[in-house]
Parts: C-alpha cells; sequence; structure tokens
RNA sequence: GGGGGCGUAGCUCAAUUGGUUUAGAGCGCUGCCCUGUCACGGCAGAGGUUGCGGGUUCGAGCCCCGUCGCUCCCGCCA
C-alpha cells in the first residue's frame, strides 16, 4: 500500500531533522573494518568500524538497541545517550534495512544480557558515530525467517533482491559458490581444462523443444540456445582437449516443475582414452570433495551400480530411491494357474507380469485413501488396483477368496506378511506395473513418513541403447544417439536391437537423478550406422544435421566419454530444498517468467522489422 | 495441452449452512511513553475495490461461469 503524500512528506522530514543528509552521494569518511559475524570476545575494547542493514530496531526509550546484519552475520549495537548524544538522537531515525555505518568500541555484554542465540551474542558495539548512508522504504515482507520464508513465493520472485538478503538465501548462495568452486579446483587438479561454449547454436530438433534467437544478418535463419553442449564437447575431443569441463548453462523450452527450469546449469565434462570405470571413479572423487566440502561429511566411495533392469524390476524406476525397502516382489511365475481372471490374464499375455509391494503397517489406510492410490494407478495406465488389508489375523481384501493356499503361501513367505500390513498389486504389461507401483512406493512411503535419511549414491547402469517408442512407432535413443554399445551386445544391432544395452551411466542420489552420461561412439561408420540403420533418420537428415560430426570422426577421433550433472539440483539437495529456484539467484516462475523484470516482454516494431519477423498473435 | 490447490489489510491467515455489526486476528507500519533489549514492553492509531469481469439471489468473501496470477502434478522434458 502506497502512503499518502502527506505521510511521505512527514517521514522524510523526520528522518532529515534526524540528521539524515541526502545531498551527498556515496562519500563517506567511515570505511568498515569488520563484518557484522566476526566479533568475539577477543576482540573486547577495539575500535571498529561496521556497516550493513538495520535488521532489527528496539528503541527503549533511554538506549536505543539495533541488530546490524550483513552477509556474515549480525552484531548487536548499542546508542546510548549518555555515551554520544548526536548519534543516539540519529540512531532514532532508524528503521528497517536501511544501510549505515557505524564506529565504535567492542564491549562486553553486561551480566546476563550474553546472548547465546547469536554468534557474536556475547559482545556489542558501543556506537560513537552513526552514518546513514541510505535510508529504506519499509520493505513487503520481513527479511528475516518468520517473514520471508513464509511470504507468498511471487512476492519473493517479485522482490528478488530483498528475498536474498534472507540469511537461509544468502546460505545457499555461499553454498552454490563453494561446490562450484570445488569443482573446478578437483577438476583443475585432475588435468581439466574449462573451455566455454557456444550460447548461440544450431537447432537440433531430436529432444527437448529449444529457444530459438533470429538471426539479423541472415534473414530467416536461426539459432538456437544450447540443450546441453553435448555436440561442442566431442568436437573439443577430436580437438585434442582430452580433457574439458564446464559448468554450462543450458537451455529448454519446456513445460517447467519444481526441479525444472528453463535455464539451468550443469557440471559438464568429457574425456579421452578412458572408459566407465574411470568415469565411476572420477565422479565419485568429486562427489567425496563436493560433499566434504559443502557439509563436512565423508561419503563412501565407490558407489554401489545397478543395471537398469534390476531398478526397474525392484523398484519400479530407473531412479531408485534405496533408502527404504518396499521393494516390488515378482508373483508371475506363483499366479500362473490363477482363478483370479485379472492376474491370469496379465500372465497370459506376452510382456505382462504380476508384482506387489508390502506397505508395512498401513492396513489402517483409508477407503479414501485406497481410492487414491487407484485413482494413481489408473492416471499411471493400470486397470485398477488389488489390495489386501491383514487386520485382525485376516486379509480382508474383494479377491483374497479366488487365491489358493499356494498363492497364499507364496505371498506370504516373499512379502513377509504380518499383521497390519497392506498389500498392492499391479497385474498389467511389465512397463506398466513398473510405473504404476514404482509410483505407489514412493507415495506410501511419503503417507507413512517412512524414515529416509543418509545419502544413497547408486551408479544406474546397462541401460537399453535404444528404446522402441510407440507413439513415435520408431526406435529412439535412450540416452542419445552419440552413445557406444556394450562391446559384446554390438552383434546384436542388426538382429535384436532392444536388447543392445549402451555405455551409459546414471548417477542417482536418493531417487534422484543427479546426471549421466555416456562412453561415446567415436568411429563415422558406426555413428552414421546408428543415424540411419538403427535410428532410421534418413541419410540426408543425418548429413545436414550431424555431418561436421560425421566428418570430424574420419580425422582420428579419439575414443572418449563424459557425463553432466544437474548442478541445480545437486545445490538442491545439498541445501535440503526440493525446489530448485532457492538455489538459483533469479529464478522463473512455473510459467518461464521472470517476475522482477518483468520478462518476457513485447518488443519495439523496429526489432521485428530487423529481424525480419512478423507476429501472428492469432493462432 | 490436461488435472488439482491457492488468491481477503504491507505480510501470514480467520470469517459457522449464502444472512446483524462498520469483513477480524497476529506480525509489520505510524504517533506517544519507556536506559539492558534481543520475538523488548505499554498506550493510541492508520490501513480493505475480498485478484479481475459477469451471473444466480431479497442478500455473495462464501454458489455458478469466464478470466488473470502463483503453485503442484500428468503429458512434455534427462
Amino acid at each position: 500500500m502506497e502512503r499518502r503524500p502527506s505521510e511521505i512528506k512527514k517521514s522524510r522530514d523526520r528522518r532529515r531533522s534526524a540528521g539524515c543528509d541526502y545531498g551527498i552521494e556515496g562519500k563517506t569518511e567511515m570505511k568498515r573494518t569488520q563484518n557484522c559475524g566476526e566479533l568475539r570476545a577477543a576482540q573486547i575494547g577495539k575500535k571498529v568500524t561496521l556497516a550493513g542493514w538495520v535488521h532489527a530496531r528496539r528503541d527503549l526509550g533511554g538506549i536505543v538497541f539495533i541488530e546490524l546484519r550483513d552477509r556474515e552475520g549480525n552484531t548487536q549495537l548499542v546508542f546510548d545517550p549518555q555515551h554520544n548524544k548526536a548519534s543516539w538522537e540519529l540512531a532514532q531515525s532508524l528503521r528497517s534495512e536501511f544501510v549505515i555505518a557505524v564506529e565504535g568500541q567492542v564491549r562486553q555484554r553486561p551480566e546476563g544480557t550474553i546472548n547465546p542465540k547469536l554468534p557474536t551474542g556475547e559482545v556489542e558495539l558501543l556506537a560513537d558515530t552513526l552514518e546513514i548512508l541510505n535510508p529504506s522504504e519499509t520493505p513487503p515482507f520481513q527479511i528475516d525467517e518468520s517473514g520471508g520464508a513464509q511470504a507468498g513465493e511471487d512476492l519473493r520472485l517479485q522482490y528478488r533482491y530483498l528475498d536474498l538478503r534472507r540469511p537461509s538465501m544468502a546460505k545457499n548462495l555461499k553454498l552454490r559458490h563453494k561446490v562450484a568452486k570445488t569443482a573446478r579446483d578437483y577438476f583443475d587438479a585432475n588435468g581439466f581444462l574449462e573451455v566455454e561454449t557456444p550460447i548461440l547454436f544450431k537447432s537440433t530438433p531430436e529432444g527437448a523443444r529449444e529457444y530459438l534467437v533470429p538471426s539479423r544478418v541472415n534473414p530467416g535463419k536461426f539459432f538456437a540456445l544450447p540443450q546441453s553442449p553435448q555436440q561442442f564437447k566431442q568436437m573439443l575431443m577430436v580437438a585434442g582437449v582430452e580433457r574439458y569441463f564446464q559448468l554450462a548453462k543450458c537451455f529448454r523450452d519446456e513445460d517447467l516443475r519444481a526441479d525444472r527450469q528453463p535455464e539451468f546449469t550443469q557440471i559438464d565434462l568429457e574425456m579421452s582414452f578412458i572408459d566407465r570405470e574411470d568415469m565411476y571413479a572420477l565422479i565419485e572423487g568429486l562427489l567425496a570433495q563436493v560433499w566434504l566440502a559443502a557439509r563436512g561429511e565423508k561419503i563412501p566411495t565407490p558407489f554401489p551400480r545397478m543395471p537398469y533392469i534390476e531398478a526397474m524390476e525392484r523398484f519400479g524406476v530407473d531412479k531408485p530411491d534405496t533408502r527404504f525397502g518396499m521393494e516390488l516382489v515378482d508373483f508371475t511365475a506363483d499366479f500362473k494357474e490363477s482363478k483370479f481372471k485379472v492376474f491370469r490374464s496379465a500372465v497370459d499375455t506376452a510382456g505382462g507380469v504380476v508384482k506387489a509391494l508390502n506397505a508395512k503397517g498401513f492396513a489402517c489406510a483409508t477407503q479414501g485413501q485406497i481410492e487414491q492410490l487407484t485413482e494413481t494407478a489408473k492416471s499411471f495406465g493400470a486397470k485398477g488396483l488389488a489390495f489386501i488389508k491383514v487386520e485382525g489375523g485376516e486379509w480382508k481384501s474383494p479377491i483374497v477368496k479366488f487365491f489358493s493356499d499356494a498363492e497364499k503361501a507364496a505371498l506370504t513367505s516373499k512379502l513377509k506378511i504380518e499383521e497390519g500390513d497392506l498389500i498392492l498389486f499391479g497385474a498389467d504389461q511389465r512397463e506398466i506395473v513398473w510405473e504404476v507401483l514404482g509410483r505407489i512406493r514412493l507415495i506410501v512411503a511419503d503417507i507413512l513418513k517412512l524414515e529416509r535419511t543418509g545419502w544413497n549414491f547408486l551408479w544406474v547402469v546397462d541401460f537399453p541403447l535404444i528404446t522402441f517408442d510407440r507413439e513415435a512407432n520408431r526406435y529412439l535413443s535412450t540416452h542419445h544417439p552419440f552413445t557406444a554399445a556394450v562391446a559384446e551386445d554390438v552383434p546384436l544391432l542388426d538382429t535384436d536391437p532392444t536388447k543392445v544395452r549402451g555405455q551409459h551411466y546414471d548417477i542417482v542420489l536418493n531417487g534422484v537423478e543427479l546426471g549421466g552420461g555416456s562412453i561415446r561412439i567415436h568411429q563415422p561408420d558406426v555413428q552414421k550406422k546408428v543415424f540411419e540403420d538403427v535410428l532410421k533418420i534418413p541419410a540426408d537428415v543425418a548429413q545436414s544435421r550431424f555431418g561436421y560430426m560425421l566428418q570430424a570422426f574420419r580425422y582420428g577421433a579419439p575414443p572418449h566419454g563424459g557425463i553432466a550433472l544437474g548442478f541445480d539440483r545437486l545445490l538442491a539437495i545439498l541445501c535440503g530444498t526440493s525446489n530448485i529456484r532457492d538455489v538459483i539467484a533469479f529464478p522463473k516462475t512455473a510459467k518461464a517468467v521472470d517476475l522482477m523484470t518483468n520478462s518476457p516482454a513485447e518488443v519495439e516494431p523496429k526489432q521485428l522489422r530487423d529481424l525480419h519477423i512478423k507476429l501472428d498473435l492469432e493462432s
């Protein structure tokens, strides 16, 4: 709410009469000697100068306390009329977020007034001189964890420069810097060169939708912002760089999520003359360094590895959260002869499976919760969600009457069924069952508030090189078309391509995909074969899109491989937030809008004319 | 593109089944008082187009339709 003019005048007069000089810009004799987080008992008696923002004002009438905040912490200032009348009078006019500089003497706080909640709480600064460097309007939300953290996110984004003053946000920025620095030092120590790759790149319609940039000097032609520096980093290997890394900005014009922004940062790297084992060791070393620097924790290496198919069979996802059990158990063989038609027909269909998981202690699920789980199951393609509640020594379920004793025995032993358990079933094509039970597992874990602590790093390996895409009715690369096949599977490329495993690896932490990469194809004939014979990209299209790569590979491309880690996601995990926006200084909203600068925005007609662009906003 | 949630004072929220006050509270803000506070305290006060537009009704913050914004999810996206 805006203030009425008379009030504004009044408050200005108040500030003026209190001695705030608006006439001199940035001219001050006072230079800070310390930050607001470092004063301790050892400095008692010392004359220091602090500068910062007024965090809190406690005016007791005779004596005025100001809590001064800067990046490093808070220090209490004392303005005492008996010590210095002029600065005490000026201190009356201080308000939240005024920027001030103060000179004074560090002194021990009197008996009983030590504040153990403040690192600097043993001492205070008795102010001699006060200079108001800049007044502040009343901020739209309070710059602390009780105000800012609870303010609506749109408000925080609009006033991002205030939100970032909050200690918890400042902490995230600092941690981001620290992790970036740690990564750079680590790569430097391991012989990597940081090389910048172009932001103005070529459109590569495979994969994510791209941001396009029109070229003024080439009418009708466009750059695209890179989804990742993939092709450049491979070219750097051909260029003999051998070890490249970059904190690379990437862009994707897709719909946003809590963990997805239109522009984001990857720790991107590529190495020549290596195999998968080298990559695992390198990244394990990196993450160990990062965890040590960011959290002071030692994480055990090497990380466990799990084949893709095992991840899917046991957890229903290719990025399993292994911090808790509730694994999927297969009963396809046990229900081969079942009288229960739903299970029987699933088993009888090619590719059909019956799987179940035991939601331990969830027999108390309400009708509503069961219905909600069923709805979830249906939304992922299941026809329904069969369940058994184990309550009062009884199996309560509409389907249990169809089960034979042998089937019941199999369930009991494999699922370790006990009183109070809830058994949930999936019976369908195995991909559907994986997805449904994989999602249900996570939802139930949330409902039951299962304890999920620790850092479960995991390499997921042996992904299929290509997957059949039902929508497009053709084979697509699981990772990307530059991924090399596992050597022993190469002969299958012609006969049974879906059986071919790629030399692709994902690094997963606590159910979050941190990153992924692969050993690449470096032989031009193999790459051409993948484009044209396996992925069925027409030769002319492959040529125009990737021709330069195929050509480059003909000039002695070294064997190479790489990986990219989601830097923002990594930071979110380290900062303990599920919201990627909390670790990005200036993020965009779910509609890809920057609320602080109000972009994107319209441009001048002349700009469009220069770019040979006509708008058609009707369609 | 689809589905869910939210939108009331500067901020966070309340407001019984659609029906008595002038739409309330806490924080913040303004003024006065207060010399050891640190969530300072006390007294007084200002502050509202209930996101916006339409409709139903004797009567709408509440119901309906549309629209805008924020958010979560699906699709999409490594």
